[in-house]
DNA sequence: TTGTAGGCGTTATCAA
DNA sequence: TTGATAACGCCTACAA
């Protein structure tokens, strides 16, 4: 494969002035330049990307890094992030963790090493001080409050979200209410767990264990939820789903068994994908394609200015009224 | 941030030696090795992976072309191909192209520029010709039925896979059927589209325009081939749906519109997603995942080792009876 | 077992 | 406008 060398070689010219003609430089005489296109045909040459990244120590690519790279949130989030990305020209390395704490490290080291110029974390693992270990080598970007720390960050207020969504059960007359999530570790879980306990607790009704689903991600969670539900002694009259997903298994196992909703057991979930519209899910739609897009725009501000122009950023969920509750 | 020479002054050694102890060469006598180490230690220092890359003319990336990263076919294929990058230590990078040649002409350029040692490309639009221009450049696999091209290629037989529900839904008496598509151009949709086409030919049965809805990706293009359905004069009495989200859609908002499926309309459907046990759709389990890491696998192995042990994978659907047809 | 030196292919500085 | 040449940071013969 032939390198800048020989195209200077072929144009009769130095390698200084091919790379001002490649890279569209001025100060070069028109007929040195063609000179240069030609041998560049001719040879059918092409840069080698890995050069111009060690010569210029950035790669344009930006790391992301997931759990679940086939979920529907993650997927929203990337498909922003993807979308603003291709706008400026950068490129997506894909991180996915299982979260695992050994991966995650993996993806601050590739940051350290270079690989990418930045990262942008949609869910971790790992806790803060492994992360400010890390957070000199780039511009780190978490989806989730980080609550006055020194990282940068674009959240959706799950807290608020919960809480308005208990609150609007609650004023439909619902006191027995459970709840499903994802994973109990981790800020946006924490955060709307901190607001379901609140919420209860601003009723006086105490939590009960068995009426938080955990572990839940999937359609198919949600028959586990349904079977689960009907083998309570004592069962919620409402759930507060932390995912569309699971929330349709639940509407969609329960209608199966006979569970009618919102009467027997009401469904408030959040997200707001298709597949609540299309089962006429009550649902808190969140901005995840928006917080993608934003995660993107404040590591490339940072890495093209070096300046940051708000450290944090809050987005909140919207109430979408359907039929579910 | 300091380098290899750095750490060879400080250690008191060669940047051979260090080169050595940092790839865990042997033939280092111990005591260097553990003043290799402190000066890392001491220097804070990390390998710039870009020189690593430049010097060794390989990345340990492989890029992934898709139109949506948000779609779960292809999240579920991404989602098989990074399992398997993982446990190769290889990473990946992700090309969205929206179906746009300019698009999938970067992610072919960046194989050229040796930004990525391989190419996986999920669903493309450029021609033949294109592809050729870059296949020596690096190995790249197709998840399409390349007919003997000379690329590599895994790929799920769609042509068996629809004429084998066609016949399904004729053995079930029906003889009036349409069909729902992605999109008309692509190999794997004139796959299917030929299936479709030889299976009505077979009952002597001339296929309508206004039966074949393109442009179905997502559940909400349900909701459209519904209300079309319901519009028009003289309907089918089955419909072959090309993916699972889209068969739910149909299935959902037939059901707000009082449809009875299968009675008024059988819905056979593709992917075996959750969302269609879910809904009792019969489908087609299409080896998604499986063909992600296979796909990986011969990138894999052609890299590592040079050779080919087959160029081409033809991967089986198997079929999921449920009672929507 | 260790070190020297050349190579990987660009970019960027500086002098002309 | 142009060209030499020194980075960029690591790997790897080859020699010792």
């Amino acid at each position: 494969m032939a390198n800048i060398r020989e195209i200077a070689k072929v144009a009769g010219v130095s390698v200084a002035t091919v790379s001002r003609v490649l890279n569209g430089y001025p100060y070069v005489k028109e007929e040195k330049r063609k000179a240069v296109w030609e041998a560049v045909e001719k040879l059918n040459y092409t840069k080698n990307i890995n050069a111009v990244h060690l010569a210029k120590g950035k790669t344009s690519i930006v790391g992301v890094v997931l759990p679940y790279v086939n979920h529907p949130y993650f997927g929203a989030i990337v498909e922003g992030i993807s979308r603003e990305a291709l706008r400026y020209g950068y490129h997506l390395l894909l991180f996915q963790t299982n979260y695992e704490v050994q991966k995650e490290l993996e993806a601050l080291e590739m940051l350290r090493m270079k690989q990418v110029d930045g990262l942008i974390i949609c869910s971790r693992i790992v806790s803060w001080d492994v992360i400010d270990v890390y957070k000199d080598d780039g511009p780190i970007v978490l989806c989730e409050d980080v609550k006055g720390r020194d990282v940068l960050s674009v959240y959706i207020n799950h807290y608020e979200a919960f809480l308005f969504a208990m609150k609007y059960l609650m004023n439909k007359g619902h006191r027995k209410i459970g709840y499903c999530i994802g994973r109990t570790t981790g800020t946006n879980s924490k955060a709307r767990e901190a607001a379901y306990y609140d919420a209860l607790r601003n009723i006086h009704e105490s939590p009960r264990k068995e009426w938080i689903f955990d572990h839940c991600l999937y359609i198919e969670d949600g028959k586990r939820v349904v079977n689960e539900w009907l083998a309570l002694p004592e069962k919620p009259t409402a759930l507060l789903v932390s995912s569309d997903q699971v929330a349709a298994g639940i509407v969609l196992w329960g209608r199966r068994e006979g569970i009618n909703i919102p009467e027997d057991l009401a469904v408030f979930s959040f997200d707001n994908h298709p597949i609540a519209e299309a089962l006429e899910i009550t649902t808190m739609d969140l901005p995840l394609s928006l917080m993608g897009t934003k995660a993107f725009r404040m590591i490339y501000q940072c890495l093209e200015t070096g300046k940051i122009a708000k450290k944090s950023e809050k987005l909140d969920a919207r109430l979408i009224e359907r039929s579910s509750v």
